[in-house]
DNA sequence: CTTGACCCTCACGTAACGGTAGGCGGGAGC
DNA sequence: GCTCCCGCCTACCGTTACGTGAGGGTCAAG
């Protein structure tokens, strides 16, 4: 029922100095002290506590968290529904950050150069704009890095030279078909707009048939893409599009 | 082509005290100055700066940033692919948030109390847990606060009043049909599931049915849950989320 | 040639802790 | 009963990533 700090910290995944820091500015007060002066929380604190972790997620500023948390005027529930509300419209501004990335991956890709609009964009701070924070805890340093690297920068130049021949060959084959005059959603252009999703899961991000579609309409609506396919062979931007299409509407 | 600090500051959604601050660490330095000592940022300034960002916003240090963007062994590509990575893997944190405030929420509606455990898993500590970072820029204040407020928490005291009434009057006419005999996958049992589903996304949350199939199976799976209906009328908890499963099976 | 918007370089201030020092308390093993 | 070590306590200084002026040049427009 009550519990010493050390404890507290352990469980809510925060430092005793933490702890001890929202005790001096009155965030968060333990309910009592032991005879020794010893921090004792209860059950309510630790409820406290969870909702200050919930909005240190989303970006508050203590001073901020604690006039909300002691406004009268809104209940334990309210917090929660208010919660659920930030942390949906996070999770759809990092999803849009997300496909900001797989329109620069596609951009360096094809040497396409990006206007600082394009850049930042998704930085746009006119609206719905939450901050985030911390959260850290045991992966600081350069762990985050590290771990991600692991995963995902273990291409060697070796690799890399693979990757570019096997976007080459690609390339000459889906002129090939297209050249052939067999249509967009022929077999042989769909799989090949397939090995297209397929090579840019392998090297680049998982590419689901959504994703992809969305790359094709990009193809076709940004006149740099355009050009770009247009250069190889005209109407190749149209093509490749349609059989991407295509392709994802027979197999997903 | 070269921009002034002005520019790239409200372009890239930053201040210019911020871009002084990265010049004098040495994180970006502007390519060139003019001749009087203005900063001048070319294209290359402004694509490193993005890479800055993004990497902020996933909460890496300055100092790490500048290591992981001044390593000769990481390109640009590298630097993206990354990016893609870990933002992903901070979604699917976000979105496991979500899923605990949705059940710390039920628990709220059905006075259940949570263990430390359960308030603070989603922190977790040891594992695939990143660390966030400002993005603020300008609502910063109470202004998510407020706009949150208006949206979520524009209920009086009154409005909580008739929620309850709502979910009684459910509650009576839910038990009535299970006596009644009637199956669980009988269209009266599922238009009360379907009136339960959309009692929570007009007073919660944005309830879709897979979030309510969630629910309905944590009412089975978890003790206290199943307790609070068994309460009500024995067979209640299976009833329920049979009537659940079967609801979001014939209409989704 | 003035005015207002924009740039420069200090330089101190702030938020949210991290880290350490110096000292008390408490229970487990001798 | 004594020792040990671990956990708790209260200062207090350090750090990161800027915010916020102060005091003073600059540049394009009118």
């Amino acid at each position: 029922m009550a519990h010493t700090v050390g404890q507290v910290a352990k469980a809510a995944g925060v430092t005793v100095r933490t702890l001890h820091h929202y005790d001096e500015i009155g965030l968060l007060s333990p309910s009592g002290r032991s005879g020794t002066g010893y921090r004792r929380y209860d059950d309510a604190d630790l409820e406290r506590l969870q909702h200050i972790r919930y909005y240190r997620e989303l970006g508050f500023p203590l001073e901020e968290i604690a006039a909300i948390l002691d406004d009268p005027a809104s209940d334990p529930a309210a917090h929660l529904r208010r919660q659920h509300e930030l942390l949906s419209v996070r999770i759809r501004k990092l999803q849009e950050m997300v496909t900001a990335i797989e329109f620069a991956m596609e951009a360096s890709k094809l040497n396409i150069p990006l206007t600082p609009q394009e850049r930042f964009e998704v930085f746009g701070d006119f609206d719905p704009d939450v901050h985030a924070e911390e959260a850290e805890q045991r992966w600081g340093g350069t762990e985050a890095y590290r771990e991600s690297n692991r995963r995902v920068s273990r291409y060697t130049k070796g690799d890399w030279l693979r990757n570019k021949a096997e976007n080459e060959d690609w390339g000459r084959r889906f002129v090939e078909v297209m050249s052939s005059g067999a249509p967009a959603d022929s077999p042989a252009a769909m799989d090949l707009a397939e090995e297209h999703r397929q090579l840019i899961s392998r090297w680049f991000y998982e590419c689901s048939y959504e994703v992809h579609t969305g790359l094709a309409d990009m193809y076709v609506a940004d006149e740099r893409f355009t050009a770009y396919f247009e250069k190889i062979k005209p109407g190749m931007a149209a093509y490749l599009s349609e059989a991407i299409h295509s392709n994802a509407i027979t197999r997903a």
